[in-house]
DNA sequence: TTTTGAGTTGTTCGA
DNA sequence: GTCGAACAACTCAAA
């Protein structure tokens, strides 16, 4: 027995990682239905989702589930909360409310592909429609192939196949309405659902550094195109200035679309500086391609692309991996580094690489083990992202960097952070330390340590890897594995 | 089917 | 200090 007449009949839309009004043409299809519109989130726990959001993450979808309640408002609607299995609570909802569809934006993450299929066995069961709309990326899995119809596997050919459908479509406006139910539904309060820690409070402070948010990511995407946009092709390397667009949380939980920062760019930069947006464009197209990646080969996360790897002689060393997670290397970029994500939930792009680099070449710990640590402590944590890039670091990835190509902590340093401005910012034991000894301490004369008030090996560790004897180990390594 | 050119991000060594 | 070569061979993608 139907509850309502066929015209108030909701519609559901079911939020995930599209959590804003622009561009998301899923919701504008469900707006655009004519019914009334239910906005869903619904939170999976750990038990079912082998990619639950780590803590940061967490952190961060909070405030982004508050700021997107919150844009809903403005529209006359609100968001509803559920907690569970989707294709359960969806089940619920559809039964609760005679929901005549569901709307949503379809992932590539396995588990999100998986959880799809079912629904829409269970909802074609319900005779509800299922419709799932692509918005989270400007090249969905199956729309870039190569000749052969097969995915790719090297990045250029695929940046360029993408080049070649240029420009994307305009990134479509916020709905103008989106009617609400008139029945009361039922929703859990976030607060309840305990996503930001409190004991500890690790992330204390972090609003005054994030703005989590549809407005956030727009603020951001203005700010950059204001300040760094056009010397991103040089700057972007550098972490001791604020030289990438930082954008990376808000694309994760799609509070601005990738279509959105290509068309904003455009707009908003004079046609005579675009030449540094070439470089931002290669980023995003990055993340479309290790989305790309994960849809075709589902076990990315977990296991090596390159199926050789899998008799690689990684080393399990409880006591390196903690020391790599506090910043206790005694490499100052790679502990800045380190520290800087256990403090801001981020880090930099170039220190991203050195430090995994370190883990797997330097420790030889299994890259899985580095990934671990970053889904749980990075506000940007994307499934695609860091297993691709943490597989290429390792070089068991696609495309992946060659075996003798290894970072030199010191060199990078050097080289990226020539002041030492970004290690003594993290790293302020090295406060009054001169430039010349900020990337390698453990060579300052003792007079000169002194002076800067440090003392190596108590106020800070010695390298627990000496750069040269581990290069040498690490290259030892991929030669076993050739033979 | 075969061929050909190319492939994110580096380091070290010796001239 | 600067520069080019070596570091390996393999796989991919297109012609």
């Amino acid at each position: 027995m139907t509850r309502y007449r066929e015209s108030v009949r909701p519609v559901i839309h079911w939020f995930r990682k599209d959590l804003r009004l622009t561009d998301n043409p899923a919701l504008s299809s469900a707006a655009e239905s004519g019914h009334p519109v239910l906005a869903v989130y619904i939170l999976e726990d750990g038990d079912s989702d082998p990619w639950a959001p780590g803590g940061a993450s967490k952190w961060w979808l909070h405030h982004s589930l508050k700021a997107l309640d919150q844009s809903l408002k403005t529209l006359g609607n609100r968001l509803i909360l559920r907690r569970g299995r989707p294709q359960e609570v969806l089940r619920e909802l559809v039964a609760e409310t005679s929901a005549a569809a569901v709307y949503c934006t379809p992932l590539t993450e396995p588990h999100a592909i998986k959880v799809d299929s079912e629904l829409k066995h269970i909802l074609n069961e319900l005779g509800t429609g299922f419709r799932a709309l692509d918005g989270n990326l400007i090249f969905p899995p199956e729309s870039i192939t190569t000749k052969n119809g097969e995915p790719y596997k090297v990045f250029t050919p695929f940046y360029k196949a993408c080049l070649k459908t240029f420009p994307p479509s305009a990134p479509l406006p916020a709905p103008k309405k989106l009617p609400c139910m008139k029945e009361p539904i039922r929703s859990d309060s976030l607060n309840q659902w305990k996503l930001v820690s409190k004991k500890p409070d690790w992330s204390a402070g972090w609003l005054d550094m994030w703005t989590p948010g549809e407005t956030g990511a727009l603020g951001r995407l203005d700010s950059f195109l204001e300040q760094s946009a056009t010397v991103y092709g040089t700057q972007r390397d550098r972490p001791d200035i604020l030289g990438t667009s930082k954008l990376s949380p808000h694309l994760h939980f799609g509070e601005i679309s990738p279509r959105t920062c290509w068309h904003h760019s455009l707009a908003r930069v004079k046609p005579e500086l675009q030449d540094g947006l070439k470089s931002f464009f290669r980023q995003i197209v990055w993340r479309e391609f290790s989305h790309h990646l994960l849809y075709y080969w589902p076990n990315f996360p977990e296991e090596p692309f390159r199926q050789e790897f899998r008799r690689f002689p990684w080393i399990r060393d409880e006591k390196a991996l903690h020391q790599w997670q506090l910043g206790l290397t005694g490499y100052p970029i790679v502990d800045a580094g380190m520290r800087e994500l256990w403090a801001t939930g981020w880090m930099h792009n170039r220190v991203r690489m050195v430090a995994a680099s370190f883990l797997v070449k330097h420790l030889l710990i299994p890259w899985q083990d580095g990934a671990a640590w970053f889904w749980d402590t990075l506000v940007d944590a994307d499934l695609a992202n860091n297993s691709v890039s943490w597989q290429w670091v390792a070089g068991c990835g696609v495309d992946a960097a060659p075996f003798f190509r290894i970072f030199n902590p010191i060199l990078q340093g050097q080289r990226f952070d020539p002041n030492g401005t970004y290690v003594r910012h993290w790293v302020p034991e090295f406060a009054n330390l001169p430039n010349k000894y900020i990337h390698e301490p453990w060579v300052a004369p003792e007079h000169i340590l002194e002076d800067s008030g440090v003392s190596l090996g108590s106020d800070y560790p010695f390298p627990i890897a000496n750069h040269m004897a581990a290069r040498n180990r690490s290259l030892a390594a991929f030669k076993q594995l050739r033979n």
